[in-house]
DNA sequence: GAACATACATGATGGTCATCATATTTAAAG
DNA sequence: CTTTAAATATGATGACCATCATGTATGTTC
């Protein structure tokens, strides 16, 4: 049957949304159209009136997953690089890989393919621009450097850390990963 | 037909490998294995006569892989760190995945499955270990820090900014990554 | 209010993939 | 030399998956 568009509108939501967080969890290719359909409460045949292919829902759900972080990056309180190295670097966010870095999950999955890169290489300037003139870099030991050549540093070391956390199997290592490089990159 | 053990060795090691280079390549579920096999000169009904199980040839490929790059590391000319950041964050490095850091190329992937999580672990350890002894911490700017520390926060740095280089679309932006970061992890 | 358009569910379809079955051939073991 | 065991090629098998086809019911449009 046809549907209302407000109604309409709210289910193609909840498909990007439901596809950033599992993409996220298994990567591009561990999570399948039927799956994501079945997590946004409809069957896969109605995917193909919401997204012309999944690579198109790809690229879509990416976008979608680094609109959700720089939203939470938005809304930090206080120093906003301290906010955010607690916030990357902690153990919720390991965690929680469907909830948190589209950069981490998906990174060299992205490298892969020719679909998605494009809109990742968007959002990831967007970002690199976004630290390099919110983060306080005058009180950091790199001061002499520029600033977005600390940004790309911070967010590389960063991103290394947290997938280094997350592969590891170790707690101890993973814990003492998260800590030691918050630690350096804090000052 | 029944091959010598020579014969045969040979062969193991060739499917061992192809399939470190061909799962640095595609990532794990990208590559297949009448793919690996066919790289290393057989068919796919061979595979089972060498390993048990794709899961088992992702394990042992990524020793494989992580043999060759601290092999690299040891043959290195001059100060062991400065050699590690001008290989790793170099564009040949970037280009080439196939031959070049299994946490960059597969990291991600190793979170998600429990098949290859403790040898990645095992291989990790290693190599921080080898960094905090065999670099040259005493002539960093982070001097006060433990070795440890620093050898972390160095990986850390070197595989997030690798794998943004390697996302990334454009090819200015990608370079200035592997430029900036060699540059701060220089000192 | 009638005609139309469309989002959805169900159910193919064709392809890919890991794994298994079998026959063959020949090295290895006795 | 005879027997056994193993490595390989060919060819299933069953599962999964992206995409497409079709029917249906109901907003939307005129």
């Amino acid at each position: 049957m046809r549907y209302s568009v407000e109604e309409t509108a709210e289910k193609h939501e909840k498909i990007l949304t439901e596809a950033a967080r599992l993409f996220r969890e298994r990567g591009f290719a561990g999570a399948g159209v039927a799956e994501i359909m079945q997590a946004a409460g409809l069957t896969h045949g109605a995917f193909y009136a919401h997204f012309p292919s999944k690579d198109a829902l790809a690229g879509a759900a990416l976008v979608r997953a680094f609109e959700q972080s720089s939203a939470r990056m938005r809304t930090d309180a206080g120093d906003p690089k301290q906010a955010f190295l607690d916030r990357y670097l902690s153990v919720a966010h390991r965690d929680r890989p469907g909830a948190g870095c589209a950069i981490a999950a998906l990174g060299p999955e992205v490298a892969r393919g020719e679909a998605s890169r494009a809109p990742f290489t968007e959002q990831v300037a967007r970002m690199i621009a976004d630290m390099t003139e919110r983060f306080a870099w005058d009180d950091s030991a790199r001061k002499d450097r520029p600033a977005r050549q600390n940004a790309i540093h911070l967010l590389s070391a960063a991103v290394g850390a947290l997938i280094l956390a997350r592969a590891v199997d170790d707690p101890a290592l993973s814990d003492e990963i998260l800590a030691g490089v918050r630690d350096v990159l804090a000052d």
